[in-house]
Parts: structure tokens; C-alpha cells; sequence
DNA sequence: TAGGCTGTGGTTGCG
DNA sequence: CCACAGCCTA
């Protein structure tokens, strides 16, 4: 034991071996907060703590994950009793024991945004509110929000201060909205994201006993990612852990300039308070750096001294300077894309750097498409991460929410969303008829469903609806999950609907499908035990539980070494030798939401924070003059942040093969030099192209002396056609065949005179 | 009721 | 530009 305590430096082993009390950790990048975290656990159970007295909470799935593997490294067998897992997931393992005791079912049904969004538009339909006023989108944002901080329907009723602010913002009847959905959710027997938190506090807070109960046992509480929680997951983490009697152990690790979630809720205010709330809190500050270069550090800490608020820390390391940080400047996305695809073949070739130590991270994902176009021309292999996952694809929702429904008569979304798809002839208006009714009479939809009598063609296709899913019923109790999935994905017509679509996307929604039954036989028959505090279950109940909070499906299929894709907030957690940051302008990083508050810019600055220091080694931050936005090309300032991290002294010594470095010196406080085009000599048969900059197509006019990047300089006879199509008869009399005729649309020129 | 067409609007995103 | 929602017609 002491074995491993010796890998640790100084901090490191004082945050590991204070156990008693309560501690804050605030780790910088690539101090291995991981490191600390699994050790810290591996070191109580080394000191006879009990492993199921240990409380791990983390944010994601894969960080769950990765914990747990780890400490099962050092710790061994005990390691799987250890409670380590995500928020919600832990708490939603209680909430199944104990949901009755606040008035929901044991097999509750788990609403993912898009849910809870029908759910709410369903309300403001049925109220016959103005869908304007009350977008569904910003409601669920909202609703989110209240929960998020603890707020209940009727505090909120009687928030005169929030109803104030409603009512300013045209949307008076909020607090009726989050009123109706909350019961709704509560009728259908749902929890949404939130309310795996919500009900959980109220668990604890209504129940004592049930406190109790949790309190004696979690004697041993931790927290990762500690600046990405809200104010309600706070708010649990002190009922847990302090009350009159407490040992109050807990351990709280995170990095306030690593915050990037604020937009979801998560406050700092959490670790100002954990100061407060815990008197005789021990603060480590793990400021060491193991993965980086010097340069890249001292780029780090420069942009971050820009923030204003933050908990004074310098991350340092004893490693080599390394490379210096490199610039792109792009005329425009597709130039971008190629230079940083010619820069990764370069470092496969050089540095023969495989591919899954390289990163192409951006501020958001609609910039990956064209990397991936190139990437794929140079058949470098990539993986993109984020966008949809698995479980949120309509084809896995479709089975999924047959499956939910079989298993939870109350669900209304799964009810609405399965009862005409695929197609059987009840219609909107049919359905709108049962929600009235429902809502009239007080009953679950479903119930107005099995009340809908008669011979109209309606009648008998809900006839035929509801024998089919009584008959699904009555499998539950003989079937596995796996063969009553394949049997409903079969008798409910499901399986024919993809399989008889033959396009792309048809086929791949048919595999998709089929992915899910595999997975859903996988878990049937897995012999793994995993253990949940209660007895392995096989039933499609549980099967659908562990589903619902899971985000990505991870298989790895074949290719294993590929260049990353993702946004920078994908990236957190995550560290590879080569990282090119792409996209960096104003407008786009820092992104044009944040531009008005002050508060929004520093949580981009922390993003930007976030995004070089997950370079090991090599560092490249690109960006593009103009790229095309909203299908219109745009012209763009370059980053602040690049001008922040005072690249000068980052700068590649001269004579660098062309494009890559050159970047003017920002002058101090004047960006201006930076942002006007410069002048290219007229003599130049080579055109610069990290200084040309391309006019607007629909400026061109006859008459003007324009350069083109291969051809030079040329004079523009006459432009024909309209708009898209407009063409330019060019003469470039260095070139053979002086005469061109080029399409204004594709057209890179820059207006000379 | 179902499918096609027009109009609108558009960050980041864990569970 | 592109995705999606809602409207309108067969």
C-alpha cells in the first residue's frame, strides 16, 4: 500500500490520505485528479472501510467507467462493491427501491429531453396556449432550470419575483405549465433527467427514515467533476453527508476553470460555499501538470488570467518546453480542412503518431463535415463523437418506447408515440379526442384508449391496437427481454417498416434495430453480475433502466485507431499528443450567444481553457478568414483567445515550410493590424496565402483588377448570369491561356483595385 | 388520414 | 445551407 502512495507527490498523497472530514481537491489539467480519486478509495478500503460505504459520484458514463476499472486495479475484488457511478444512475437505482413511497410505480418510465419536450408542447397544445409565447423547447429549458435549483411548482407559484420576470417575458402562464407537467409526469409514472435528482432530495427530505437509512450507509462520500454541479445536486450532497452527528466525509474534486457547463446550471458558487457549509474544509491544490509541455501550460494560465473570477491557481510542469504552439490562418473552412489534414499526414509520417493520439476538437458540430471530407479523401480513418447517440435514434426509440409502454401502462409519451407507428389509421384527430377525454375524466390516456369503443374505422383499428399490446402483456411474466423485444418488434409491424425501406438510411436504421435486439440479447444473457444492491435482474423492467442513462453506444466496431472528432466539451476528461483547434474567431469561439455578457465570455475562455490543455505535446489552433455560415460565406476576426495566449513567443522560428505558422505579433491592446487585410504585392506570381483574403463574390464587377490565388493577377472582362450563377470572364496574363472563365460562386478573389 | 410542400430558424450538451 | 415543423391538399 504504501507501495502506491509513493507514486503520488506531495498534495497528491495528502488529498489520498485525508479521509476524515471534509476536503476539497482543486485539480488543474492533467494533475490526475483521476489518479487521486481512485487511490483515495483505494486507500479506505486499504484502511478497512467497507466498500459499500463508499459513495463515488461522477457526471458521465465513461468517467463512471473508467473509475471503476481503475480502482479495481488497485483495489481489487472489493472495488466492485464500491458505489461508483453517475448521479443519476446511482440515485435511480434508490428511487426503484423507494419510489413508492413518494407516489411513483417501481418500474417509473425514464422521459429523455425529447419526452419531456412532447410532453410540454402536448400541454400547450391542449391549453390552447400560443405555441409562439411558449416555445416547448425554452418551457423544458425553464422547467429544467427551476428543478435544477430546487424549485418546486408551488414555490415557484408563489415566487412573486419569478412570476414577475415571467409575466415580463410574455410567458405568464409558465408557472401553470411546469404546475401541469409535473403532474403529468407524476400520472404517467415518469421521472424526467431532473427529477432523478428532484425526487431523490425529496425522498430524503420527506422520509427520515429513508435519510437515515442512506446517511449510515454512504459514510464515505466523493464528488468528481465537483464545479459541474447545481445547486440541487449540492443541495443532496449535504443532506447526505451533513447533519447533527455527521463525520461529514465529503470529498469534493474539481477545477473552476474547467467549469463549462454553467449553461446547464452548474454554478461555482458551489465550491465558494462548500467553504462555508464545512467548517474545517481542507483545500489541495494539485497544480502540477504530468501531461503537457511548458509551452502549452504557459499558454493555458495566460488565457485564464483573463478571467475574473476564479480561485487563484498556476498549473506548472517539469517537462520541456516542446513544440511551440502552432497557427493556421485559413482563407476560408475548406482551406482549414485541408491544411490541418496535410498537417496530420505529416505528423503520421514524422512523427509516426498513430491516429487515436491525434484530435480535430471545434466549438461546435457542424464544423466537423468538412474534416471529415478530407480526412476521408486521404483515407485517414476517424471516429466523430456527439451528435445523436444510439438510444436517441427514431428507430430505437420507436422499439424502445413499445417496449416502455408494455412495461408501463401509465406512459403517455410512449403510448402517443407507439399507438400509430407504424401506421394502423388513428389519426390525430382520434388522438386528440383521447387526450381530451383523458384530461376531462382524470384518466391515464391509456385508459381512455381501452374506453374508445364503436365500429367507426377508428374504433376497430384501436380494437386491434389494444389486443396487441394486451397480448404483449401477457408475455412479460413468460418471456425474457430479449424474446418478447423480438416479438414485439415483429407483431407490431416495427421490423417490416424498416425492413422494407431500401435506401441508405433505411438500411442502416434496419441495423440500427437490429443493433438494439443484439444488445438487448446481450444483456438477457450475459452472465456477468453486476452488482446493484439488490438481486441481478434479467427482466425487460431492468433492461430498460439501465438503458435510459446511457448516452453513447461505444462498440468499437473494426477500425480501433482513428482520429478523434468533437467538440471541445466532448474533450473534457480527455488527452491526446497532437490537438488541432479549429474554428478559432470571433462569432464562433468565442460564440456569438456569449458576446453580450461578460459571464458568458469567461465560461468560453474556460472552454478554450479546457481545449489546449488537452494537447500532450503538439498544438495547433487554426482559423479561417471567412467560412460559409448559415449558407452564406462570412467573414471572420480571429479569436481573442489567440491574441490572449500572446502567441509571439509561441511563434515557429523563420523559414518554415509556407502556410503553417505565420501569425502577425498582435500589438499590445491593438487588434486592428490583425484584422484588415493586408496588401499583397502586385508583383507576386505566388500569392501568399496566409495573407490573401478573398472578396465577396457579388463584389466582383468588370473592370476590376482581382488576384486569384494560382492564377495571379487578372482583370475581369465581364460578369454574366444571376446571382449563384454568376461567371467572370478573366484575363491572367501570367498564366498560359490568360483567358478564364471563372464562377463567381466557387471563386476565391481578392479585389485589388 | 397521409404524404408532400413551404417556411422558419439555427451553440455548446451529461443524464 | 439544411433540418424540421406545421400547413395544406389528395
Amino acid at each position: 500500500m504504501a507501495d502506491f502512495l509513493s507514486s503520488l507527490n506531495d498534495v497528491q498523497q495528502q488529498a489520498v490520505t485525508t479521509t476524515e472530514g471534509p476536503v476539497l481537491v482543486i485539480a488543474g489539467p492533467g494533475s490526475g485528479k483521476t489518479r487521486v480519486l481512485t487511490y483515495r478509495i483505494a486507500w479506505l478500503l486499504h484502511k478497512g472501510v467497507p466498500p459499500h460505504a463508499i459513495l463515488a459520484l461522477t457526471f458521465t458514463n465513461k468517467a463512471a467507467r473508467e473509475m471503476k476499472e481503475r480502482i479495481a486495479k488497485v483495489a481489487g475484488r472489493a472495488a466492485s462493491q464500491v458505489w461508483a457511478g453517475t448521479f443519476h444512475s446511482l440515485f435511480s437505482r434508490i428511487l426503484r427501491l423507494e419510489a413508492e413511497k413518494i407516489g411513483f410505480p417501481r418500474d417509473f418510465t425514464i422521459y429523455d429531453t425529447e419526452d419531456s419536450k412532447n410532453l410540454i408542447a402536448a400541454i400547450i397544445r391542449e391549453w390552447n396556449l400560443d405555441k409562439e409565447a411558449y416555445p416547448a423547447n425554452a418551457v423544458r429549458h425553464r422547467i429544467s432550470g427551476a428543478k435544477s435549483n430546487l424549485i418546486t411548482p408551488r414555490m415557484y407559484a408563489q415566487d412573486q419575483e419569478r412570476l414577475q420576470s415571467d409575466t415580463a417575458n410574455r410567458m405568464p402562464l409558465f408557472y401553470k405549465i411546469y404546475e401541469g407537467y409535473y403532474q403529468r409526469c407524476l400520472k404517467a409514472g415518469a421521472l424526467d433527467f431532473d427529477d432523478l435528482l428532484l425526487q431523490f432530495y425529496r425522498l430524503l427530505q420527506e422520509h427520515p427514515d429513508v435519510a437515515d437509512h442512506y446517511r449510515q450507509r454512504f459514510r464515505y462520500v466523493l464528488v468528481d467533476e465537483f464545479q459541474d454541479t447545481n445547486f440541487l445536486q449540492y443541495a443532496i450532497l449535504k443532506k447526505l453527508t451533513l447533519y447533527p452527528g455527521s463525520p461529514r466525509n465529503l470529498c469534493a474534486v474539481g477545477d473552476d476553470a474547467q467549469s463549462i457547463y454553467a449553461f446547464r446550471g452548474a454554478t461555482i458558487d458551489n465550491i465558494l460555499h462548500f467553504e462555508q457549509d464545512y467548517a474545517g474544509l481542507k483545500t489541495f491544490k494539485l497544480e502540477q501538470n504530468y501531461r503537457s509541455t511548458r509551452h502549452i501550460v504557459e499558454a493555458a494560465n495566460k488565457v485564464i488570467g483573463h478571467n475574473r473570477r476564479q480561485i487563484r491557481k498556476t498549473i506548472w510542469t517539469d517537462q520541456e518546453e516542446g513544440h511551440r504552439i502552432r497557427v493556421i490562418r485559413a482563407i476560408n473552412d475548406t482551406e482549414e480542412g485541408r491544411r490541418v489534414t496535410d498537417q496530420i499526414m505529416e505528423l503520421k509520417n514524422r512523427e509516426h503518431l498513430p491516429n487515436h493520439e491525434i484530435a480535430i476538437l471545434y466549438r461546435t458540430n457542424a464544423q466537423s463535415r468538412i474534416f471529415e471530407e478530407h480526412l476521408r479523401r486521404h483515407n485517414i480513418p476517424y471516429r466523430i463523437y456527439g451528435g445523436q447517440s444510439f438510444y436517441q435514434r427514431k428507430e430505437v426509440k420507436d422499439l424502445i418506447a413499445y417496449l416502455r409502454f408494455v412495461v408501463n401502462a401509465r406512459d403517455e409519451e410512449s403510448l402517443k408515440r407507439v399507438i400509430n407507428f407504424p401506421r394502423r389509421g388513428i389519426g390525430d384527430s382520434t388522438m386528440e379526442g383521447l387526450a381530451r377525454q383523458a384530461s376531462d375524466q382524470g384518466l391515464t390516456l391509456w385508459e381512455s384508449v381501452l374506453r374508445f369503443g364503436g365500429q367507426t374505422r377508428s374504433g376497430k383499428a384501436i380494437a386491434r391496437f389494444v389486443d396487441m399490446v394486451n397480448g404483449f402483456r401477457e408475455k412479460i411474466t413468460t418471456l425474457n427481454a430479449y424474446d418478447l423485444a423480438l416479438w414485439v418488434a415483429k407483431t407490431s409491424g416495427l421490423y417490416d417498416e424498416y425492413a422494407s425501406d431500401t435506401s441508405v438510411e433505411g438500411i442502416s436504421r434496419r441495423e440500427n434495430l437490429q443493433a438494439l435486439l443484439d444488445g438487448i440479447k446481450e444483456f438477457t444473457e450475459s452472465d456477468e453480475e453486476v452488482y446493484t444492491g439488490e438481486a441481478t435482474d434479467k427482466s425487460l423492467s431492468s433492461y430498460l433502466q439501465n438503458i435510459a442513462l446511457l448516452t453513447d453506444a461505444d462498440e468499437d466496431k473494426g477500425e480501433t485507431d482513428f482520429v478523434s472528432l468533437m467538440s471541445v466539451h466532448a474533450a473534457k476528461g480527455l488527452e491526446f499528443e497532437a490537438v488541432f483547434l479549429v474554428g478559432l474567431e470571433e462569432q464562433l469561439f468565442p460564440s456569438f450567444m456569449s458576446m453580450n455578457n461578460p459571464d458568458d465570455i469567461d465560461e468560453e475562455r474556460r472552454l478554450f481553457y479546457v481545449a489546449i490543455t488537452r494537447a500532450k505535446s503538439h498544438l495547433w489552433l487554426t482559423h479561417a478568414l471567412s467560412r460559409y455560415r448559415y449558407g452564406q460565406m462570412r467573414h471572420n476576426e480571429v479569436s481573442r483567445f489567440l491574441e490572449e495566449i500572446d502567441l509571439a513567443s509561441a511563434e515557429e522560428p523563420g523559414g518554415v515550410r509556407e502556410p503553417q505558422v505565420q501569425m502577425a505579433t498582435p500589438r499590445s491592446g491593438v487588434s486592428g493590424a490583425f484584422r484588415t487585410a493586408p496588401t499583397v504585392a502586385a508583383s507576386a506570381r505566388k500569392i501568399d496565402p496566409t495573407t490573401f483574403q478573398p472578396s465577396l463574390p457579388h463584389q466582383i464587377r468588370a473592370g476590376m483588377k482581382v488576384l486569384h490565388l494560382k492564377f495571379g493577377e487578372g482583370e475581369v472582362r465581364q460578369v454574366e448570369g444571376q446571382t449563384d450563377n454568376r461567371v467572370a470572364t478573366i484575363v491572367f496574363p501570367d498564366i498560359d491561356q490568360p483567358e478564364r472563365r471563372i464562377m463567381l460562386r466557387f471563386a476565391k478573389l481578392q479585389i485589388v483595385e
